[in-house]
DNA sequence: CTCTGTTCCGGAATCGTTTCCAGTTCCACT
DNA sequence: AGTGGAACTGGAAACGATTCCGGAACAGAG
């Protein structure tokens, strides 16, 4: 069944059931109704692969993740997916692991499908540099910033990091906690692990600390298994601190999980800052108190950005979201409570 | 640059290049490398849209998936992923959200790119029966069984619910647990809720007990949200409770979450049992005792079924998978500390 | 030298669309 | 009635691959 047999049937060309099908002017309601009963009567759908060879790019937009496990990603996914759906397009998922192989992968099936466009969900720039630095066609990166990098196809849609990590660490601080380790990040430092640090280490000068990232940062992962090992190796390392500042919060589960095995209560003996506000944070034990960021606007703003520079081009735009502090139970008062200075 | 400029350039016709980019005979070895010297020093990658048009079948193959939310699923996909990758083939991930309208966008596209096969991860057949019946190419579902509904195109890998659940519900029953409720699960009951309350009921059965089904069943959707609504309604409903068995590790956090807002502790009050053995059940607070599916098994053994049957055909298969009940921290024994007994 | 068979090669048809372009119809207006 | 233009229509040429099929080259046998 092909848009032959249906302009046999309804008794018209080629070119018009197309024309139909496609939505164009320039065919009488007549004709128009005609092709339509055909079309429904055999539920008729054209055949896409032939489209696209004809269109010579593929309507669907390649949505890059980086990584599973992180839940603020399942998140975005949906939302971004249906956006795309509301514009009339499909999101064509891939997530990438932590190797080469997969980015490698995922660039070489961009050559081939020739998309209009490409989203990416996470991911350093640095990865986006080595794989797809070659790609012209315009691309969006959500949480994570490109301004520095500096390509012309790549626009960039960022939580506010700097002013976030201010108000975290400022959380903190106001809480008496003078002590804090940093959890996140990978060494070196990617352009949005020196945002937040910058924001940090602002909240500290302000009220005339230093803050010691030297001993006092630990990389990591941003899934549970890394955040269990860098919180113990950071607690090893500084037994005195009082709060952790975790830059995920599926990494702030997994410190949750290592100062609980290590004997340390939270937030009793160990305060917990997340980052993100995934839906499990207010689900977890304690509920995290927990950096928001707003998934809806950016799943949102990300396509619309992506799909009016694919239509009319121009310049990429590096935007930034607002964000919400959250309170959970994660965090303690040392005013009150008075216990463990530091 | 097509493979008509690569031919010309390496000095042969189209065909020459098309049967050396597809590894075919009947080329002499000195033109086959010629034509790949001239296609990697140009970086060309044929078109895979013409290729499809020709070949008139896709070679990715969808894959559908239930929800965001449900980490089983991202581990699911993550690994679905790499084997149909390391098959030559590419995953073409579709999230369908609970209304119809996301299943029906799916199969209107299925019929557009006529893949060769589908992959479902979760979902009730019920939907699949809904907006797939019409699909003629092999399907597999994971973690749901098909075996009941006879379509000739549906093959299915699940756990082996029955056996699972009647294990957990035992694993509660030997610890002294008798007031035992069940969350999960969708009104009417699906397969696999039937076959799971199956398993429960024959524990209870094969104890002389018998389990209320209208009392001490709440069914649930499989999300945080879910857990706890249900959670709550169940416990203010059988206030006696002393054990939940959820049909899912992220309901059973969703409940957790519940019962501490109830005032409840878990596992000194409730006890919790949870279902899918997700990376999460290891690291919350607290650790939960859990069904772990075999999701390496699964998709492996998944991604083999269907490429086997679009290959050679043949009529669907409903294979089984192993199980292992994983021991927490968040059922308690009943006949050691002697609280609330039932 | 002729004949047969194998190996290698390239022209051309084909897949199912979109789109260009030329042609037809039809209507309103002189 | 004649004309201009808009509205509509359909044939045919792409799009970029795969693949059928016939032909060329060459070897060995008779």
């Amino acid at each position: 069944m092909t848009i032959k047999d249906i302009a046999r049937l309804a008794g018209c060309g080629v070119a018009t059931v197309s024309r139909v099908l496609n939505g164009q002017p320039d065919v009488s309601p007549r004709t128009r109704e005609r092709v339509l009963a055909v079309v429904a009567e055999h539920d008729f759908r054209p055949n896409s692969n032939a489209r696209r060879l004809k269109q010579r790019a593929d309507t669907a937009v390649p949505v890059l993740v980086q990584g599973t496990q992180n839940m603020l990603f399942a998140g975005l996914v949906e939302q971004v997916q249906a956006h795309l759906r509301d514009h009339g397009r499909q999101a064509a998922l891939y997530y990438l692991d932590e190797d080469a192989d997969g980015a490698a992968f995922a660039a070489r099936l961009c050559r081939e499908r020739r998309p209009a466009g490409i989203l990416f969900l996470g991911g350093t720039a640095r990865a986006f540099q080595r794989s797809f630095a070659a790609v012209t066609a315009p691309c969006v990166l959500l949480t994570g910033s490109a301004r520095e990098l500096g390509f012309d196809n790549l626009s960039s849609l960022t939580t506010d990091d700097e002013a976030a990590a201010f108000q975290a660490a400022s959380y903190l601080l106001d809480r008496g906690h003078r002590a804090i380790g940093v959890l996140g990040g990978s060494r070196p430092l990617t352009q949005i692990g020196l945002r937040r640090l910058a924001g940090l280490e602002r909240a500290f000068g302000s009220r005339g600390l230093t803050f010691d990232l030297d001993r006092r940062w630990e990389p990591c992962r941003y899934d549970l298994e890394g955040g269990y090992e860098a919180a113990r190796r950071l607690m090893e390392r500084c037994p005195e601190l009082t709060a952790l500042f975790t830059m995920s919060d599926v990494t702030a589960m997994g410190a949750i999980r290592a100062l609980g095995d290590l004997g340390l209560r939270v937030p009793e003996d160990v305060s917990v800052m997340g980052y993100d506000g995934i839906p499990m944070a207010r689900y977890c034990v304690p509920r995290l108190t927990t950096i928001c960021q707003d998934t809806g606007l950016m799943a949102r703003r990300g396509v619309e950005l992506l799909l009016e520079r694919m239509d009319r081009g121009g310049p990429p735009v590096y935007e930034t979201a607002p964000f919400r502090l959250q309170e959970g139970e994660s965090v303690a008062d040392l005013r009150q409570s008075g216990k463990r200075g530091s």
